[in-house]
DNA sequence: CAGTGAGCGAGCTTCCGCTTGACTT
């Protein structure tokens, strides 16, 4: 008999979807799109009304073969791809593709997978929105205009295989101008006040603050100096009520940046996790930004809630997506089942799915219900008060299983908890007072998850494109993940005790930075070299205004094909003009000075691996000018900042470091940094050691530790197998075998291992499941992760 | 995780959004 055919996008979906209809619907997977524009070409034909030209990618290949054949032999085909506009775009090249008849096709839609929304979408169905369709369309190739038509530009002008795209860029400008506000940051000192008070019992403190900051250490000197004797009087005791809401369900931007935050997960870390719980039908699908929760989740959590904790932990909430441009086609991230408060799996699994479960329940639940005391302490002649501020809660509501956690960059200063009793008009004695000179924060860098959040704020990238972007970023090498020193500061402390004023400079270090996203070189001149000549992609709210016409498209009030028109009339002639600008220099090139030596020009600019340093310029007519000579930049080093002085240093290398056993050693510069050369061995310079000023010593020290570490390495060899060894490296004993370490386990001794044992350990290790480390590709340097 | 170590005039790159898989006659 024949069946009805449904074709989802996800085959985690069709599995489920299967379940719930009966043997009369055979239920299949599009994966995704099956249809795009060529990867390596433009594909869009600009002469004739912007026709894209769509092909089958390689790997699709194969699902629409079987698509085909099983649409051929079905008595209906539902497309029930999701309810946005790509969704509506996968269903249309769908019945373009399979060939689709139009009257035994239909378009169904839903937007949480349970039966009765299934049901109801089987019985309204329509036909495929073909505006909508448009809308993409236009969104596709818009994409692929701005890309591949500036890539190209910055390939020519700075260095080649960059990218340029419309939300990629944006997102590296978003970094780029964080890093120069911080760097323009000038912080401004205040003195912060803080008092201890005894209570009338003789034993118990009051810490309080004072209600104003003071602007100098004369006048903080001032304040205490009247202080000493000044008396001090409870002015005040208020309690005011205070409720708190719990935070949404999550979507995909809230539950990277909550994983960030809680667990330390990385974005695509995250990602990976929820890909799995999916798959195993554990949460609901990952990549939405919706806070629609179905009805029947809505009911099982009040179940939970109410059973769990009692009715009065109950509330109902309705969440409304706020998000610009969001598509509501699914649900928000939530557990399948509510009443499966924790799942098989790995520690990640279980630690997000908690997370997951938990922030579900919470948004069904009571507010929290807490109090605020305020006690205030009058100075006797001053209008300034002394404060301390007590929490209490009352009822805890949501708090009970869920505590949303803010970015660590705020630096708050702590609430206290409760307060000591205390009486109006009590007199109670200083025990303490100290004024500290704080400083105002400079703004913070981004972590991934913040890049993540304000992405989404700005309306530009898609709950499946947060990840994927931020690698892109992080592989075009315009942005690393890294660390960043803080900087030491002195700062005055003043202090009264027992009528004694002291005072003092104290040294701490602030703005330390890990594990933030910083802009690179190269990031920091293709975002300059783009915003000069494409401001208007770069602008922050140039996703948004496109949408406003995509939009215009999907309601039928723009053609499609128009609106490319519009923007291709005004964006191609700038590609021209661009790249029509003749440049001596290349974009981002800077004169650091003259070389005293030679009398040539010293410059710094992005080469062809990265940073680098120039002195002369040579001359490709004549070939007795004198060459350029080269130096790459260090870490760290910018070709914004570095001066004259710092660049000539980079060309003193490679250099002499005296000699050793009748043969030179010679200190260079590698990829991996700075480096000591003896007798083609390499042996790298710790970070403590200079290596413009190390020592002859210094080097013939660091080679005899490598001759030591080099004599201790080989533990243990087999004559039989000499592939096999067990070796001593950084991290203790391992063994090496055809190039792959294998860990020992702890309870065996690395020199006691017989050649039957180590075969054991290598045969019982997990094998990797992830792809091979050598991955044949030669575009994906493979993130330098530390 | 476990060692690596140039070069700057020649090989081809790139976009954003959907979605997971990874070979047969």
């Amino acid at each position: 008999m024949q069946k009805k055919l449904v074709i989802v996008e996800s085959p985690a979906k069709a599995k489920t979807i299967e379940k719930f209809l009966g043997k009369d619907y055979q239920v299949l997977s599009s994966y995704g799109h099956i249809r795009d524009l060529k990867a390596k070409e433009f594909s869009v034909d600009i002469e004739h009304d912007y026709t894209p030209q769509y092909v089958i990618p390689a790997d699709k290949r194969k699902v629409v073969a079987e698509l085909k054949k099983a649409s051929a032999g079905a008595e209906e085909v539902l497309l029930a791809s999701d309810e946005d506009r790509e969704g509506e775009a996968i269903a249309w090249h769908l019945a373009e593709t399979l060939g689709l008849e139009p009257e035994k096709t239909q378009r169904i839609v839903f937007h949480e997978i349970t039966k009765n929304a299934i049901l109801h979408a089987l019985n309204h169905p329509r036909s495929i929105n073909i505006n909508l369709v448009n809308a993409q369309q236009a969104r596709r190739v818009l994409d692929r205009m701005v890309g591949f038509e500036v890539s190209p530009i910055l390939w020519r002008k700075v260095k080649p295989a960059l990218s340029a795209g419309r939300v990629q860029s944006v997102a590296v400008r978003l970094l780029v101008e964080r890093e120069r506000e911080i760097q323009q940051f000038v912080s401004e000192a205040s003195y912060r006040v803080t008092a201890h008070f005894l209570l009338s019992d003789g034993q118990t403190l009051l810490k309080t603050e004072l209600n104003r900051r003071l602007k100098n250490r004369e006048e903080a000197r001032d304040f205490l100096q009247f202080c000493r004797t000044a008396e001090f009087v409870v002015d005040d005791i208020s309690t005011k009520p205070f409720r708190k809401s719990p935070p949404p369900p999550f979507t995909t931007s809230t539950l990277q940046q909550e994983a960030a935050r809680k667990l330390g997960f990385s974005v695509s870390q995250t990602m990976i996790v929820a890909q799995r719980l999916y798959e195993s039908g554990c949460i609901t699908y990952m990549r939405t930004d919706s806070l629609n929760l179905s009805d029947l989740a809505l009911g099982a959590s009040r179940e939970t809630i109410t059973g769990t904790y009692g009715e009065k932990y109950y509330r109902f909430r309705k969440y409304q997506t706020k998000s610009k441009g969001a598509q509501e086609a699914h649900e928000a991230i939530r557990p399948t089942d509510m009443s499966a408060p924790e799942i098989h799996g790995s520690v990640q699994d279980k630690k997000l799915y908690d997370l997951i479960y938990k922030r579900t329940l919470a948004c069904q639940m009571a507010d929290a219900e807490l109090e605020r005391t305020t006690i205030t302490i009058g100075i006797g002649g001053k209008k300034e008060k002394f404060t301390a501020t007590g929490e209490v809660i009352q009822f805890d509501g949501f708090l009970h299983v869920y505590m949303e956690s803010v970015d660590e960059d705020a630096e708050k200063e702590q609430e206290n908890g409760l307060l000591p009793p205390v009486a109006l008009n009590e007199t109670p004695g200083l025990s303490e007072m100290t004024a500290v000179e704080r400083f105002t924060q400079r703004p913070p860098r981004y972590t991934e998850a913040t890049l993540v959040r304000r992405l989404e704020e700005l309306g530009i990238g898609r709950p499946s494109t947060y990840a994927p972007t931020i690698q892109t970023i992080q592989n075009r090498e315009y942005v690393v993940r890294g660390d960043r020193p803080g900087k030491e500061r002195t700062y005055g402390i003043l202090a009264l005790k027992d009528g004694q004023i002291t005072s003092a400079d104290k040294t701490e270090v602030v703005g330390a930075d890990r594990n933030k996203l910083l802009p690179t070189d190269i990031g920091i001149v293709v975002n300059d070299f783009l915003v000069d000549y494409f401001p208007d992609v770069m602008d922050y709210n140039f996703t948004a205004s496109v949408e406003k016409e995509f939009d215009a498209i999907a309601e039928g009030e723009l053609a499609w094909t128009r609106a490319l028109d519009k923007f291709y009339k005004f964006f191609h002639p700038i590609v021209e003009a661009t790249s029509a600008v003749k440049t001596v220099h290349k974009v981002g090139e800077r004169q650091v000075g003259i070389d005293p030596q030679s009398g040539e020009p010293v410059f710094v600019k992005i080469g062809r691996y990265g940073p680098i340093a120039q002195i002369g310029q040579g001359s490709p007519d004549n070939k007795d000018a004198p060459k350029p000579r080269f130096a790459s930049l260090m870490k760290g080093q910018s070709i914004e900042t570095i001066t004259l002085e710092e660049t000539l240093k980079l060309f003193d290398l490679p250099r002499s470091a005296g000699e050793f056993e009748g043969d030179e050693i010679t200190v260079g510069l590698g990829r991996f940094g700075p480096y000591i050369r003896f007798r083609d061995k390499f042996i790298s310079i710790p970070k403590t050691l200079n290596p413009h000023t190390i020592s002859d010593e210094e080097a013939i020290r660091l080679i005899r530790e490598k001759r030591a570490r080099e004599a201790e390495r080989i533990i243990k060899q087999f004559e039989e197998e000499p592939g096999l060894e067990v070796l001593n490296g950084r991290y203790g004993a391992y063994i090496a075998c055809q190039g792959v370490n294998y860990r020992i386990p702890k309870d065996m001794k690395p020199d006691e291992l017989t050649l039957e044992a180590c075969r054991k350990i290598i045969e019982l290790s997990p094998t990797k499941t992830g792809k091979s480390r050598k991955t044949g590709k030669r575009n994906e340097k493979g993130a330098v992760s530390k």
